[in-house]
DNA sequence: CCACACTATATGTATATACATGTATTATGA
DNA sequence: TCATAATACATGTATATACATATAGTGTGG
């Protein structure tokens, strides 16, 4: 349990700080949810974001996640050593071509259930209304930061 | 210039995915404009949670930041040996009761006129309304996965 | 008043993430 | 076609953050 002070939670005045609590307390939930899995919410969401794509190159999918590429390095390191996600050079041979392997897609599908109970939760506790608006208003703000 | 994919940033399946990419794009920005007053977001924010409390422990600034308590102690020994925030012990000898210092107070104020920019820019990039229901809705995320 | 549960914080350890910089590769303009 | 700029990724280093666990202090039932 999480005993957290209820109640008040006021509005903080930076927009910045308020996205960064929520996000770690959004990151906490699901971790706790996942965690049955044996992923973690980022490398659950770096598998998901293979399965979107299909094959794509480590810069595509940081700018998908807004991810620095260089942070990407290793996070995928992990990854590939569990053999969930395969690497190859591409044509540009400075690039790397990313790719889901059958086992990542397994993996993924099998932390499936967990990861939707996590949404399930925050689901129901921001209302359908809420819960809808959400998604756009994040995709807004994120490309109102990254622009320029 | 971050010459990030702009045009498409899908909406991801994930609610917390969305919520942390936000997250990361929005503290680049806001890193960026505070970058030439030597404060960098997390300190930035520290400081004006304690400016906001007033004096207060380490526990309650932790639930107010929806931050685990354990990582605040490392991230305000920082700011303690910079000598912006002062740390007693409280009538209850376990707790750490702290406060914003004169010097912390000032190099909050220094730095507000660039972590202004930032807001602004953020603020101009989603529009009025948006910008507004932003904090509400953050707010109501936090309470929902910080809520049992 | 003590054994014990509970609370507040600290430490060990691990991952997430960024930026500065290095390296290999590709594109480009004279 | 070569020198140079630009691109894609890797490495070094630093901070952010969590969880498990340890430690010290507080409250409580007997």
């Amino acid at each position: 349990m999480n005993a957290q002070a209820q109640g008040t939670l006021p509005v903080l005045p930076c927009a910045c700080a308020n996205l960064r609590r929520s996000a770690r307390a959004v990151t906490r939930m699901y971790n706790q949810e996942l965690r049955a899995s044996g992923l973690e919410l980022t490398q659950f969401t770096l598998l998901m974001a293979l399965n979107l794509t299909g094959e794509t190159t480590q810069g595509k999918l940081g700018r998908l996640l807004a991810l620095d590429t260089t942070s990407l390095t290793r996070m995928l390191k992990f990854l590939t050593k569990r053999g969930w996600i395969g690497v190859k050079a591409g044509d540009d041979r400075r690039q790397r071509l990313l790719r889901l392997t059958p086992s990542g897609r397994q993996k993924l599908e099998q932390s499936q259930p967990h990861w939707e109970r996590a949404q399930r939760r925050l689901q129901r506790g921001l209302g359908e209304r809420t819960w809808t608006e959400m998604g756009g208003l994040l995709a807004q703000v994120t490309r109102a930061s990254v622009a320029e």
